[in-house]
DNA sequence: TTTATTATGATAGTAAAGCTATCAAAATAA
DNA sequence: TTATTTTGATAGCTTTACTATCATAATAAA
């Protein structure tokens, strides 16, 4: 049996579907493996085409520019990661399991996944720890965020809160709970492999220790006194 | 009295120093003001030289690249913070209080410190918190880090997790809890101005929800059964 | 099967960004 | 007052970030 999985993104950030043509799904391919190896800034649309056979206008025809590929990168991988996270947890019948297993998807080193042939998953990963926040640090934030261009991140985010809110129903913050949790998931990653002094993980190269450091944190706190909303303890 | 607060960077940073003379100071004066502005992409040496009445070249003499002058202007805040922090935990007896006192420190909207004359630190905080995570975001995170480039944010973040450690030594990760602490004290001010649905705070605009996140978050962790290092609990 | 339509390739061109180099004038130090 | 350092002014070069045009190839419709 083989299972195609296709994610659809929002229109806006494309001006032709890259999902919808050869061209467009070596785009996205290579755009990946280039951007993984050489970093976003220095990626250019020109060496973009130079690796794919094109040309520089070819590639405009699909994204308006580098950013704007970007955001389809990680808004892919973010909709890839919620779809996890709502397989993964969808028969668990308590949130603490489901909590543990949205740290777990997460903080662990991504593998390929082989379901959809053009994205290799493991190099979006480090796409998006390395260069992820560049999607919104910009001066068009708000802009863009009108667009809804950061919606998956954002479901994202719901959805884990959700579990929060069901863990610990008085918990105040369980958006911003869940945001540090999903943005440490891959910073701490981050530093672990090029800042291990702003860690307390090895070389441990696998993401165990964070997992840990994850979860002792958010139960930790959803475990201590609730706090009532507006007050404080 | 006039105070005169003066601090020395890494000289890695800069071609010239840009402390020692009339233009450089006006060079750090107005790339804060400028990269507040319109953004840290579309900021160049060009525009700068323009607004200050001197030449491309005048500020290539200072800084190699944009990148070094917001690294510069990084490190300076980096190093400002901790010596806030610093200062103001001095004589606390106890480490709760130290801890809360950087906690309110960091998620702070910051007012403009007179004592640096040509420093505005209100921009330069907003600057940190949207362009800030770009200054390691880069291909040459490590050879930076080499260069001790990183230094200061290293040492604010050692220091908070001396007290975390002091608070409870059997902690397993202070440095990342620290680290974690102090990006979240930047990153949810972002999110709260534009991206709220990240967060749980409407448009409270001031960092007191911040603040009263972060406090429960950390000592929900640090109150909670001790984990032992390297066993989970 | 011919004819539209659409997608690609090839080429050109422009403005701005990101530098480096040179030389003279101005300010400062010896 | 001479020597040294710091600035200003100008030029130029490569790369980036785009837009435009036109021919050809592939695909779909008639």
């Amino acid at each position: 049996m083989e299972i195609n999985l296709s994610i659809r993104l929002n229109e806006k950030l494309y001006l032709r579907n890259p999902e919808e043509s050869e061209l467009g799904k070596k785009i996205l391919q290579y755009s990946i493996v280039l951007i993984e190896q050489i970093g976003f800034e220095s990626f250019t649309f020109k060496k973009l085409a130079q690796e794919i056979g094109t040309t520089e206008a070819g590639i405009y025809r699909y994204f308006e520019n580098k950013h704007r590929l970007l955001l389809y990168l990680v808004d892919w991988y973010w909709s890839w990661q919620e779809y996890r996270v709502m397989m993964e947890t969808k028969n668990m019948p308590d949130a603490e399991s489901k909590i543990k297993t949205a740290i777990s998807l997460l903080a662990t080193r991504v593998e390929d996944d082989l379901s959809t042939g053009h994205i290799n998953e493991k190099l979006l990963h480090d796409i998006v720890m390395s260069e992820g926040a560049k999607s919104w640090l910009t001066k068009h934030v708000e802009a863009d965020n009108k667009d809804k261009l950061f919606q998956p991140y954002k479901d994202l985010c719901a959805r884990i809160a959700g579990f929060v809110k069901a863990y610990n129903p008085s918990y105040a913050f369980p958006f911003s709970l869940s945001s540090t949790m999903i943005e440490m998931a891959h910073s701490q990653y981050f530093y672990m492999q090029h800042l291990p002094s702003l860690t307390d993980f090895g070389k441990a190269k696998s993401g165990d220790e964070i997992i840990r450091f994850l979860e002792q944190m958010v139960f930790g706190v959803l475990d201590s006194a609730p706090a009532i909303k507006g007050k404080k303890k």
